[in-house]
DNA sequence: GCCAACGTTGGC
DNA sequence: GCCAACGTTGGC
């Protein structure tokens, strides 16, 4: 069982479009960054846990745990021309860019950003590193057990 | 809106 | 294969 964080605006998906729809999974679309992609196509595995962070919006921080709930396949958005995430040179025959789906376990309290950064615990955590962008990092067990005491 | 950091592209 | 230019992310 590994653990991940996996960021998402909310304006795009948030904790609460995915509470709306208790129970269903939802395709974690629009990862066009190759080492977030490898993430998903080579090391997550069902089951996995995720904290679910809200990035690009007015307070960042983490609202909600989920799991990763399917194995790797194929992202149709790179497929759709209307789609802001559309890659014209991917192929259907090869593609390029591959999402998991994720299912929401439950909606916490709130964790800023600014939180999370004031915890000693939580120094080395990967999202917190200076000029980090990726939108898929690993968690390690600790920082899992630290944050999910701490909600 | 700004800007630091990083990834990607493309000319050579 | 190098590297400058450019685009994107994302916090502030």
């Amino acid at each position: 069982m590994q653990f991940w964080l996996m960021k998402s605006e909310p304006d795009d998906v948030s904790i609460d479009d995915l509470a709306a729809r208790p129970g269903q999974t939802v395709p974690w679309y629009g990862v066009r960054n190759y080492q977030a992609r490898n993430f998903m196509r080579d090391a997550m595995q069902i089951g996995d846990r995720v904290l679910f962070y809200h990035s690009g919006c007015e307070v960042p921080g983490i609202a909600g745990l989920a799991e990763v709930a399917s194995g790797p396949y194929p992202d149709a958005s790179q497929f759709d021309p209307a789609s802001p995430y559309f890659d014209a040179k991917a192929r259907q025959e090869e593609p390029r860019w591959l999402l998991v789906d994720v299912k929401l376990v439950k909606k916490t309290r709130f964790m800023p950003l600014t939180e999370m950064r004031g915890y000693a615990g939580l120094e080395e955590m990967r999202v917190l590193q200076r000029g980090n962008r990726l939108s898929i990092t690993p968690v390690t067990p600790f920082e899992w057990q630290f944050i999910t005491e701490h909600l």
